[in-house]
This record gives structure tokens, C-alpha cells and sequence, in this order.
DNA sequence: ATTAAAATTGTAATGATTACAAATATGGAG
DNA sequence: CTCCATATTTGTAATCATTACAATTTTAAT
């Protein structure tokens, strides 16, 4: 286990979420694997470790973990959501081959013009296309 | 009707689509209802004129015209897909309240850092909160 | 008019997600 | 520690968007 167990339990404290076994779990898995799992993809690794596991506990925790703003939903598979624990301002980038979703620096999102009265809660730049492995290179 | 026909049949030739009845009523009906329907809109509202009508012509023919580049998917809403005819470069808001999308211009997207080898085909910037009306304004 | 290919249709299957009720765990009061 | 109320977890069933597929219809060329 690398992610330091303390420092996921802070982590839900400060967001308001008892920290329970699942919980810390799932939240603890979304630090320590950066690659915007899916639903199906957590429950298959964290299946083994924890046997009662139920996929709705995953689905339950991860729609907690967003509300409380510790978490990201990504709609940018069209086959299933995607979970990030990266709440830092970046882009996302999915290959169109392999489906892989990678992080993407930017040095900001574009301005933004929108009308008077609309409030901004989120922002998602996603990027699609072919990744360097997918085009034959390294 | 006040997308001329002709425009429509123009449109789906240019881009290699045999200009069918069932294709110019979906494009013809994302060309003027900018609301980035769903399917099931898509449906609805064709259906009364062409009574034959399967969802999933039109699921193939919004696929067809995805893939030949004249309508965008959009995955803003991470209930179901949206499409929009306008794919020229423009970002979206939806409302977390009533669920509206909304188009919104930017100057431009922001600078996006890639790693050599990767070929870029799509960018989203989709931006999620609270619109006006549903904030009380208007 | 014939016929092969393309397009459309309807139904059934798939698969992610949600609803829900039962079972279990937690944490405080006595 | 024990009891109880509440929160959490679990498993199953339901929902709903989307896809698979085979049959039917349309199209366009010969």
C-alpha cells in the first residue's frame, strides 16, 4: 500500500465523509492508480482484498466522493464514467485505439464568456485522438 | 420547415452521406433546433412525420454523420449523448438544475501541452454549474 | 423488370447505473 | 457492557440507453 492510510482518512474527514474500510478504499485506490478507473475496474481490484464488496457500495461512495468535492466525474468515455482523484486544474486526453485516458498540463483552460447570472461549478477539457503508442511510435 | 432542404441534401453529399429521407430529417432537425438533443428527442419529434421511423436509424444515421465530421457528439450530460450540428468551435454549459445545455464562445480553447506522437481529432470544453433561470434571475 | 447492394426497421440482448429493502456495522446513552 | 437508533453496506431486481442482428424495404444500376 503506498498511499498512507492517515492521510486518506484526513482527506475524507476534512470532506465531511466518515472514513470507512470501503471508502477509504475506493479513495485510496483512485490516489494510488491515476488512470480514471471505472466503476467496474475498482471493484475488480479492490474485490479480493475486501470479499463483501458490492459494486453499489463503489457507485454509493464514488456519487459521495463527488459531491463532497474530493472527486471528479469524467464523461469523457462515452461507454462508462471515469473517476479521477485529481481535482487539480488539468485536461484529459482519451485515444480513440487503446481508450486510454491521459492527464494533460495546461497552462489554462480558455476564457470563458459567459452570461450574467450563470454559475460555474466545473470544468472539463477533454481531448480526443491517438495516442503515441497507438500510432506506432515507442 | 425553415431549413432549406436543398442546404441539407448539400451538406450530406459533401460529406459522403446518400441524402435518404430519414438522414436529412435528423440533420435537417440538429441544423435547426440547437438544443443538443437526445436521441430520444430526436425521436420524438420525427416521428409524427415519418411514422415508420426506428430509433435506431436513428442511432445509426447520428453515428454515420459523427463519423463523416458533420455533427459532434457531445458527453457533457452523463446521462445520454447530445449531438449538435454546429461543430465549429465552441464550448458547452450544462445546467445542473434543469439540465439545459448551452452554447458558449471562446476566444479560444486553452493552450494544450502534448506529448510528441499524439494526434489530436476532438476537443470538448464543457463547463458545468447553475444558469441563470434556474439561479432566479429572469 | 431484375437484381444486388444499401438503408431501414423491430425485436431482443447487452451493460452501466439506480432503486430498494434487508443485513450489518457504528457510536452514543444508560 | 448492552441496547438502540442511525448510518453504511450489501445483493437483487429494475431501469434505461445503446447495440446486435436478422428481416424487410428501398434504391439504383443493368
Amino acid at each position: 500500500m503506498i498511499t498512507n492510510m492517515e492521510r486518506v482518512k484526513k482527506i475524507l474527514n476534512q470532506a465531511g465523509v466518515k472514513p470507512s474500510l470501503q471508502r477509504m478504499a475506493v479513495m485510496s485506490y483512485l490516489m494510488e492508480h491515476k488512470t480514471h478507473p471505472t466503476v467496474d475496474e475498482i471493484f475488480s481490484a479492490l474485490s479480493p482484498s475486501i470479499p463483501t464488496l458490492s459494486r453499489t457500495t463503489i457507485y454509493n461512495t464514488l456519487k459521495l466522493l463527488v459531491k463532497q468535492g474530493v472527486v471528479m466525474m469524467l464523461t469523457i468515455d462515452e461507454n462508462c464514467t471515469r473517476y479521477d482523484a485529481d481535482i487539480s486544474e488539468h485536461a484529459h486526453f482519451i485515444c480513440s485505439v487503446c481508450g486510454k485516458v491521459y492527464d494533460i498540463e495546461i497552462p489554462h483552460i480558455g476564457d470563458i464568456r459567459l452570461n450574467a447570472g450563470f454559475e460555474v461549478t466545473e470544468r472539463h477539457l477533454y481531448v480526443k485522438g491517438v495516442c503515441s503508442k497507438c500510432k506506432g511510435f515507442n
